[in-house]
DNA sequence: TCCACGCTGACGACGCGTTATTGTCA
DNA sequence: CTGACAATAACGCGTCGTCAGCGTGG
């Protein structure tokens, strides 16, 4: 069987111009090119064609592909190929599975959250005001030196790392959410679980003293329309649930 | 709070480079160009840019973003391009799964077939030929404009109709394996069951007559190899539930 | 002469990464 | 003076879509 370049395009339902491209790109020839310069494929270039659309579609770049064809056992380094491919495919969905959880979490902020612009900024500025404030405490405690290594380890982090932490914070927010929609008790152990998960999250990156979470729990306040976007009792409920952490966590 | 533009850029783990394509195309200006062509950015820019990379991150495009920024009610545009792109993210998750279903379902071929680059080609020849055939008792059957209509339609299949037809395939192919596998008996409720939801799917786009059903029939044995890749007695057992089915259901 | 189909070559889109070169501040 | 950081400017990547302009077979 012999194809005309639109015949070919037309089976295999790609275009006359991806054909082209293949073409310059060495990824596949037609099997004779007429005096005139016209494309003659076969069925052999079906066929890889056939492969090529499939690879292609899920997910393998073209160097890629054309990589396997060129490779000497072709069929094992499809099967190594497309094993890889598929792992990738499988972290994919995990990350847009987590892009969509966000996107659930974030959206009350916009849609519920009657904040304009200039008082948005204003929120945010008092906030970095807090966030100051507690990094001048623990260059106190702890000294300059100790605080800017860990400083740079934050920024050493991986993509990975602050997308996993960013991850967790918002677990914990869903869960605060969960919490106070069953009406639990700030100080109940459900509740301070929560907290505990926040406070571990925290300390991973950050010097935590009894003062600076205390810090965090006034920052609260700061936040009150955010959290009011999710229910009118969250900030309360956090507060005092930070506030009953600070006190027992810190003594013991 | 005043930040260079390397020092906004470590606050939010961007690079400078992108900060600069931000001002370039209008995403993210400068509050302030000093006289040397400095760029200094204040809180209000971070706050923005703070939400920039979110909205990156979730997939949302850059000239969207600024679409965003730019609308009356920025907080009830972004809602509603959040809530948009989750929908997309939630499709987009069934497609990879898809993906990563289609490469396991091909992967044996590839794995534990050995048919090397000729033995395929002709394979598929011979496929090909019998594909032929059966346009041909087609044309006679049907007439000639009946089956350029079929043709046709099948070419204006949308992507996605084109992906659901795969998508059945492959699953009807991993049902007939699992039957294989089951040691049912190819006459049995289940296994034409099997045979049955495939002869929906061709009977959708394709004339059908047992004629042309026993050519499908007898390809089996042409892609034997292919079907050994997954069972030793696949090719035995879907031709049998095949010529099984071409009797029960035309004779009726 | 016209139409359908083919050819080549070049620009556009997206989101930056990556030089190369030059200027400025500590 | 050096070194760190700033600036502008331009090319590259991947995968084609989309002209524009022209040839050719029927």
């Amino acid at each position: 069987m012999e194809y005309s370049i639109s015949s070919l395009a037309k089976k295999t339902r790609v275009t006359v111009r991806t054909l082209r491209h293949y073409d310059q790109i060495g990824l596949l020839k037609p099997s004779i090119r007429m005096a005139n310069g016209r494309r003659v494929y076969s069925d052999k270039e079906f066929m890889r064609l056939a492969e090529i659309v499939f690879f292609k579609k899920v997910g393998i770049s073209l160097p890629k592909i054309k990589g396997v064809f060129l490779s000497k056992n072709s069929n094992q380094a499809a099967a190594a190929t497309l094993t890889v491919r598929k792992k990738a495919l499988l972290q994919e969905i995990k990350k847009l599975k987590r892009y969509a959880d966000w996107i659930d979490t974030v959206l009350p902020q916009y849609a519920n959250c009657n904040l304009n612009q200039k008082e948005r900024l204003e929120k945010f500025s008092s906030l970095q005001t807090i966030v100051k404030e507690v990094e001048e405490m623990q260059i106190q405690k702890f000294g300059k030196e100790a605080f800017e290594r860990t400083k740079k380890k934050i920024e050493a982090l991986s993509e990975e790392q602050v997308e996993a932490y960013t991850d967790q914070s918002i677990q914990i927010m869903n869960d605060a959410v969960k919490a106070v929609e069953q009406e639990l008790d700030p100080s109940s152990k459900e509740a301070q679980k929560i907290v505990k998960r926040y406070y571990d999250l925290q300390a991973q990156f950050d010097f935590m003293t009894q003062e600076i979470f205390l810090k965090y729990r006034d920052a609260l306040l700061n936040q009150r329309e955010y959290y009011a976007a999710y229910h009118p009792k969250l900030t309360e409920f956090l507060y005092q649930a930070f506030d009953v952490f600070a006190t027992n966590f810190f003594n013991k």
